[in-house]
RNA sequence: GGGAUCAUAGCUCAGCUGGGAGAGCAUCUGCCUUACAAGCAGAGGGUCACAGGUUCGAGCCCUGUUGGUCCCACCA
């Protein structure tokens, strides 16, 4: 057994702990058929990321249950891995590009592509050394990426099988399109924010010369692509227009005004100009109205060659010349402020333009129905449950989703295109000829919204399509960690992904975690500059602080402010239990302890293993509900309280003294319930439970392939631990009066316990060595009556007895009548309260048996401790 | 506009299926007691946002109100 450090320093031991762990390959999860498989897939980080605090805390969550259930005995799998992040890595080195002065085109894209992968290798695995900073457990052996050969292979797979279905289309659709990107992107990818803007109100000329129409719009350069004017059909002040035409200003273009649903009465004039080109909801109204479609921007948002006037000014910059030649055309009729929603790209926070562009899309109204049902009939299940309200939402108001992208770094759409007569197929093949014409075919040079491929995660990482041992052992995989953020990125697609090409839900749970934020509350992010490294954490306080720090004290679901002065508490919270082990270590006999039999142990052992044994119970259960944060406090708990503070100081006088006969049962217990107390720690604290356990044990096998502890009826002690909790309120009363009265522990003094019962008696009589070390008794008397007790003599009320501690001179006797008073109120609460359930003649009918008994037994009590009180008192007052 | 969620001690938050209000930090008072001052012992501090309802019994369930946060949504 190796002597520690006073303090624990985590830094020393932590990369030596985890390289071993990676040696002998612990990690790793095997097909067992004696076992049960359990499964987590790691969400994959971008290789482009950096580790941050939301990671730690999905890692961590994923770690914990990995790790406890490897200890039951199940060959736990969790399947790491990284994500090409098409948008994300494509803008990174784009970016990095710029700064040389060379463009994609400067390269084309197989030099891009060279280029990208190369950028991959240097920094996609920065990530993943950082999450193993951390104590990850996973199965690094089988990590994969999102563009791997398998993962490739399943992208394939599903584009064809989905477009043979029917299910995947390519069309010309409104869709959001990013200028600076230079793609398109997907509805969920879009984030609306509030704007302050503008309201321009215009006023239309007739054709007929009957007049002027009103209208207003925030976006005066669209009016160059308008192609009508549209009003309620019911609107009264119009219906005599319908039909008619107005002359577009600027254009002079002729267009109708048409009749459409979609137009509120209420809002501003009632009457709206159509840019079918560059509103989605203008596209519709063009649609069912077969008006044209007038493109009026480049895909970097300029104006176009046909509007020589304005050709090449951005969105912006249009905006104010059209707005001044309207004012000059004499159409502006006035500007109002207004606020509205903006859409904007969620990777670069450009607003978004819609436009109307040929791309594929993903059906998605049949493939959401079964993802729904699979939610509904429990099989998979949200925790917490709330989140299913969030999913159903999201798959019930679905629209078809835009997949592809124009970036050259990921999947590239599996579509070829005869050039010679025009001819399309779709096809597994890498390169193939015109079926019609015998040409070669060019492939479509888009790639796949990187969703595509994150969607088949749980199961191309097993190994689909190929029917593997691994598809059959893992998969359904078992719980899906991961924020209320990405359920519809990721969750959702997953989820329909994996009904439709596997017949099966990808998961049994979901488990959803909130955002780690700031001690102020607000999200860390880069631009404000408050991100926490989680790294900078781990090196100067551990990655079990840390790992600690973000399980307690916050439930599943909710968001958390992080704290330094948490960390520190958790921090504080390692060094106790290296302290203990330390304390425990120290007085082990050289070659370790023998277990001992049940018959030689204390009571104080029996309480202490109960204690531990149904922590064990607590424990297991509560992590099996997810419950992580409620266990990691029941284990601080008992740990700090019960073990340190109390059975650790309880036992000291049995070690120190050589001639004991009850020292070898305090040791075999304080190892025993150390032991346990680690093994139940290590998957929330791995590295410091290591370190303890193979000093301790003075071997090399790790805790974390140790069995997990199981609660056992046999090791169930509960007289022992009603009677030891009988002593700690003793004790807790004497320290109570002690401090009240200002008596230093310098000063010892005689203590009497009076009870009448002889069983109580009997319990003291067994307890009354603590009383030395814990309430420094010089003299411990038990006795049935107040025999050779002094008048004067401060006395306490506990449950079972009566305390009397004579300090004669320094007896403060007014502070005595408040304490004596005080306790007097608190119990006469407590009996009104009781008395007031009990008399209630509905209580005592409706309320469950037990629970009347239960009420019985305290009232009994507690009017037994009342008259003891103030039978003391009137001894004071007397 | 719709939906979700939160409101509990000075601060940050727990509180599982309804049955005597908890933790950490902070504050105050004693202690350098041979594992730990990153510690030990003790104490103070809460009409559980507000108003109703269900119930023998509500921090917890229901309804409404107020305030905050978030998500969604096509009022140009």
């Amino acid at each position: 057994m190796k002597e520690l450090e006073k303090n624990y320093n985590p830094s020393e031991i932590e990369e030596r702990i985890y390289v071993n762990w990676e040696k002998q390959k612990y990690f790793h999860a095997e097909i067992d058929k004696d076992k049960k498989p359990f499964t987590i897939v790691m969400p994959p980080p971008n290789i482009t990321g950096q580790l941050h605090m939301g990671h730690a805390l999905d890692n961590t969550l994923q770690d914990i249950l990995i790790r406890t259930k490897r200890m039951q005995g199940y060959s736990a799998l969790w399947l790491p891995g990284t994500d090409h992040a098409s948008i994300a890595t494509e803008a990174k080195i784009v970016e990095a590009m710029r700064k040389e002065g060379v463009t994609k085109e400067d390269l084309g894209r197989d030099g891009f592509l060279e280029r990208a992968w190369e950028w991959k290798k240097e920094y996609g695995g920065r990530i993943v050394t950082q999450l193993k900073k951390i104590g990850s457990s996973a199965d690094w052996d089988r990590e994969r990426f999102t563009m791997d050969d398998g993962c490739n292979k399943a992208v394939k797979e599903v584009f064809v099988n989905l477009y043979n279905k029917g299910l995947i289309y390519r069309g010309e659709r409104i869709i959001n399109w990013c200028p600076k990107c230079l793609t398109s992107i997907s509805d969920a990818e879009v984030e609306y924010e509030d704007q302050a803007g503008h309201f321009w109100h215009l006023r239309y000329a007739l054709s007929d010369g009957s007049g002027y129409i009103n209208l207003a719009t925030t976006r005066p350069e669209t009016l160059l692509g308008d192609t009508a004017v549209a009003v309620n059909p019911n609107d009264d002040r119009y219906k005599d227009m319908i039909g008619k035409t107005v002359i577009l200003p600027l254009v002079h273009r002729e267009i109708p005004i048409v009749a459409d649903d979609y137009v509120e009465m209420d809002f501003g004039t009632g009457v709206v100009k159509i840019t079918p080109a560059h509103d989605p909801n203008d596209f519709e109204v063009g649609a069912r109205h077969n008006l044209p479609i007038i493109n009026v921007m480049t895909d970097d948002a300029k104006i176009t060659e046909d509007y020589p006037k304005y050709a090449g000014m951005d969105r912006y910059e249009a905006r104010k010349a059209i707005v001044a030649d309207l004012e000059a055309e004499g159409a502006l009729v006035k500007i109002e402020d207004y606020s509205h929603n903006v859409g904007t790209c969620y990777r670069c926070s450009t607003t978004v333009e819609p436009r109307v562009s040929k791309q594929w899309f993903v059906k998605m109204k049949p493939l959401a129905g079964p993802a729904i049902d699979a939610v509904k009939k429990d099989d998979t299940q949200f925790v917490p449950e709330h989140f299913e309200k969030t999913y159903f939402h999201w798959l019930e108001n679905i629209r078809d989703w835009c997949i592809s992208r124009q970036l050259w770094w990921g999947h590239q759409i599996p579509a070829f295109y005869c050039d010679e007569c025009g001819e399309m197929i779709v096809t597994k093949e890498n390169t193939c000829n015109c079926p019609k014409c015998g040409k070669e075919m060019r492939q479509d040079p888009d790639t796949l919204d990187t969703w595509f491929s994150s969607a088949l995660w749980p199961f191309s990482t097993l190994g689909w399509p190929e029917k593997t041992e691994e598809m059959e052992y893992f998969y359904p995989t078992n719980v899906l960690v991961t924020g209320y953020d990405i359920i519809p990125f990721w969750v959702m697609r997953m989820m329909f992904s994996g009904l439709e090409h596997t017949g099966q839900v990808p998961f049994d749970t979901v488990l959803i975690h909130g955002l780690v934020r700031d001690s102020l509350g607000r999200k860390m992010s880069k631009s404000l500059g408050n991100g926490i490294d989680p790294l900078e954490i781990i090196e100067k306080y551990g990655a079990d602080a840390l790992r600690f720090t973000l399980i307690t004290g916050n439930a599943p679901g909710n968001d958390m402010r992080f704290y330094m002065e948490r960390v520190e508490a958790s921090r504080n919270f390692a060094n106790k239990v290296w302290n203990a082990s330390r304390f425990i270590m120290m007085n082990m006999p050289e070659g370790g302890i023998a277990d001992v039999s049940i018959d030689k142990l204390t009571d104080a052992d029996k309480w202490i293993l109960s204690k531990v044994n149904n922590l064990a119970k607590e424990v297991t259960d509560n992590i099996e509900k997810f419950e992580l944060g409620i266990a990691a406090d029941k284990l601080y708990n008992f740990i700090w309280e019960e073990f340190c503070d109390w059975y650790i100081e309880m036992v000291k006088p049995r070690l120190y003294s050589d001639d004991n006969n009850t020292k070898e049962a305090a040791l075999y217990t304080l190892k025993t319930v150390l032991v346990t107390s680690l093994k139940l720690l290590h998957p929330y604290m791995p590295f410091i439970t290591e370190e303890i356990f193979t000093n301790l044990e003075d071997k090399e096998e790790s805790i974390m392939i140790s069995n997990w502890p199981e609660y056992k009826d046999e090791l169930n002690f509960a007289k022992e631990e009603a009677d030891i909790e009988a002593i700690k309120e003793a004790v807790r009363a004497i320290r109570n009066v002690r401090s009240n009265m200002n008596v230093p522990p310098s000063k010892k003094a005689t203590v009497y316990v009076v009870s009448e019962n002889e069983d109580v008696r009997n319990i003291f009589e067994t307890g009354k060595v603590f009383f030395g070390t814990l309430s420094y008794a010089s003299e411990v008397l038990v006795q049935a009556d107040k025999a050779g007790i002094p008048d004067d003599a401060v006395s306490t009320v506990v449950s079972k007895a009566t305390v009397y501690m004579p300090f004669a001179e320094l007896v403060d006797i007014e502070k005595e009548i408040e304490r004596l008073t005080k306790e007097k109120e608190k119990l006469e609460k407590e009996i009104a309260r009781v008395d007031g359930m009990l008399s209630n003649p509905n209580f005592v009918n409706k309320a469950p048996e037990a629970k009347i008994n239960e009420e019985k037994e305290k009232q009994a009590k507690y009017k037994e401790m009342m008259e003891r009180v103030l039978e003391s008192l009137a001894n004071l007052t007397k």
